[in-house]
DNA sequence: AATACGGGGTA
DNA sequence: TACCCAGTATT
């Protein structure tokens, strides 16, 4: 149904009028800078439209082009980036805006193999960058075209396999128009979000229905197949909310995650694994943080708890107050330092610490 | 080919 | 609860 010349044409003029119809109003697309573009498609990577807006808006005031991005600490663009998730993006986002500075006199590289070779840049990304601000014809395949092309392709096999992948760059390359590239790659994406979406796609507004297979064959329900699902593992942690007062400051025990573990570069609060066969979840802790932290902790009550996933695995958190005696060491794992609210309020913190200073009350208790 | 990397939205 | 989201890098 795609497979001659004359059906790719009509395909493209459908679907680009489609476009200039239907387009979202979205701030990416106020100004089509190669540096604007590719913020917001490493943002929009695996992270859905309406939650990229806000961090969109945020970040470019704080960064309106490379060179500040550049200059700046990477702690800063953490802080930009808290809440989004895969923090290897804001770190390789800034690593890459160096390398552009440095190694590209700071304009944004407009080949694909130096596109390509930024760090956090995979084909997807650099063929949507270079295809939406410079109007350069290279495909695209991600999410919302993986879905579209299968239907249109009546693919039956799993997405995810190599010559699934293979079959479908190679469709998204034979869909090129000469002209608009960097429209036609939005369109398939915003046709893919709005129209072909994963339950009960919308085929009657559909601008290239009878373009479709899927639709032709009445298997746009069943297309496509599902991949195996994603099993989680149940795990316990504890969280000591370790405290003192200095100066009429009530400060907390936080460190920094390093290299090697999760949230490399964000703040979080001394976090231990618990053994749930071990009932002595108290000495348990106490044994961790003479380890870590070097100290004696004695162990108050359980504050609150919440659960959260991350990966494989679903995890329970329970909050512990705690007090310790005697100077804190700085582990090779990570420096532990205290900080007040006001450093909590600066630092880039970690998904669960952000949520224990939130469920904090706002003034600390005690004197 | 599989897995790590996060977190929020949604039915 | 389970799946999905403008993916990339590593193993």
């Amino acid at each position: 149904m795609l497979d001659s010349s004359p059906q790719r044409s009509h395909f493209r003029r459908k679907l680009l009028a489609w476009f200039d119809r239907h387009q979202r109003d979205l701030p990416w697309r106020k100004e089509r800078t190669p540096y604007r573009i590719w913020v917001s498609e490493i943002m929009l990577q695996q992270t859905q439209v309406a939650t990229v807006i806000d961090y969109y808006l945020r970040f470019m005031k704080a960064f309106p082009d490379v060179q500040s991005l550049a200059r700046a600490k990477e702690s800063r663009v953490l802080k930009l980036w808290e809440g989004l998730g895969y923090y290897r993006r804001a770190r390789q986002l800034h690593a890459a805006a160096k390398v552009i500075c440095e190694k590209h006199g700071g304009v944004f590289p407009e080949t694909v193999e130096d596109v390509l070779a930024l760090p956090g840049v995979g084909r997807y990304t650099a063929g949507a960058v270079l295809s939406i601000s410079l109007d350069q014809r290279l495909p695209i395949l991600e999410g919302n075209t993986q879905r579209l092309f299968a239907r249109l392709m009546l693919l039956e096999e799993d997405p995810k396999a190599s010559a699934s992948q293979r079959a479908m760059w190679s469709f998204s390359e034979s869909l090129l128009p000469r002209k608009r590239c960097g429209d036609f790659n939005q369109a398939l994406m915003e046709l893919g979000s709005l129209i072909c979406q994963p339950k009960s796609p919308g085929c009657l507004l559909c601008p290239v229905a009878n373009h479709c297979a899927a639709f032709a064959n009445g298997k746009q329900d069943q297309i496509p197949v599902a991949s195996r699902k994603m099993k989680y593992e149940n795990l316990h942690e504890a969280v000591l909310l370790l405290r003192r007062r200095r100066k009429g400051i009530e400060e907390y025990l936080v460190r920094l995650c390093g290299e090697g573990e999760r949230w490399q570069g964000m703040w979080d609060f001394p976090r231990y694994p618990i053994d749930a066969a071990d009932n002595n979840v108290v000495e348990q802790l106490g044994r961790a943080a003479k380890n870590q932290l070097g100290i004696e902790v004695e162990i108050g009550e359980r504050v609150f708890s919440f659960r959260h996933a991350v990966t494989k695995y679903r995890i329970s958190v329970d909050v512990y107050n705690a007090i310790g005696t005697g100077r804190v060491k700085k582990s090779k794992a990570g420096e532990a330092v205290w900080g007040n609210a006001a450093d909590l309020e600066l630092l880039p913190m970690s998904a669960p610490a952000r949520k224990i200073t939130k469920m904090r009350p706002k003034s600390p208790t005690g004197k």
